[in-house]
DNA sequence: ACCTGAACACCGTTCAAGT
DNA sequence: ACCTGAACACCGTTCAAGT
């Protein structure tokens, strides 16, 4: 199905290094600049922008990494129907807040887009998340009507408060989870 | 207590319009430069920079305003102690929703800061959502351990859902009222 | 094929000259 | 005192020349 040819060893290496490089810079900080990602990747700025269409794509790219480990996290200890996704949104907040820039970098590059195609990393973690969902369902612990989509949500502010700093993003995180118990 | 003079009425003149123009153009597009609203206002990026420090002041004065007449608002209609706090977040919830770009400015500008100095407009608000919660937790219709904070954080994430458009706020709004009630 | 980095475009901000 | 807007600084992006 892939029309694309097998890319040269080193133009591989090189997007890796760039990711790496990018990586590293937005955890500390959320506004480096392309030109200074480019150096510490050891690469000229061109190859950034052959790699990706722009700054925006990249930290995309950075995002997709990010959805593929929480993912991982999610198959492994949501989805056995114990509030699993409680579980998921304090994962979600332990990691967001763990790399605030990063979390900065992904929002802003979100919030800029206007109807972006979602990588495979995010579809798949939406599935996941769906299970997760449920599986506390099934067991009682969660409303029936909340959706992938109400989750989403949820995740999408716990992302903002951590990345303003407006507040204490655990206690957020209780309020909302009293939200989604089922209905008494 | 005052130690400025009264300025000069052209000079008072020209802040309005800057902000007048300022609101009206980022009502429709939140990447407005600054040298467009000048033009719009009919004034020199000077007299801009000459009232406001940076873009990021300006952004914060037209938030100022914002505030201003949320906090009337709550004063008519959050103070009874019927679910006045879930009439203030949706009053909230509608007002940055008829002004998706500048919400979006406001929030961008509050998210770049670091730790600022809160304008009297805000103070203010926060009085008077202090006085809608009171009420409403005599009422025995909130949590009791429900602050300021907690709404403030709530208001933060509300802009964030209808910034980035990623779903319902109405919905989100539910769900976090959900989370609001006394404890059962 | 892919890489480099000087050059370009764009926009926030400053400041010399004007009223 | 205050205003104007050309000039400057900065950074994202492009593209001609190189390997």
């Amino acid at each position: 199905m892939s029309t694309e040819r097998k890319p040269r060893a080193d133009a591989e290496r090189n997007r890796a290094r760039v990711l790496e490089a990018a990586r590293a810079l937005l955890a500390e900080q959320d506004d480096v600049q392309l030109p200074e990602i480019a150096r510490a990747a050891g690469v000229g700025v061109g190859t950034v922008y052959r790699n990706f269409p722009d700054r925006r794509a990249l930290v995309e790219a950075l995002a997709e990494q990010r959805f593929a480990e929480i993912a991982e996290y999610a198959r492994k200890r949501c989805l056995d129907g114990k509030s699993g996704v409680k579980r998921y949104l304090r994962h979600v907040g332990e990691v967001l807040s763990g790399d605030r820039a990063l979390s900065s970098a992904i929002e802003t590059a979100r919030g800029t887009a206007g109807s972006e195609p979602r990588g495979d990393a995010l579809a798949e973690l939406e599935t996941v998340v769906a299970r997760a969902i449920a599986a506390d369902q099934a067991a009682g612990v969660l409303r029936a009507d909340c959706t992938v989509g109400d989750v989403y949500l949820l995740v999408g502010c716990l992302s903002s408060v951590v990345r303003t700093g407006s507040g204490d993003w655990r206690r957020f995180a209780e309020l909302v989870l009293e939200g989604l118990l089922p209905r008494g």
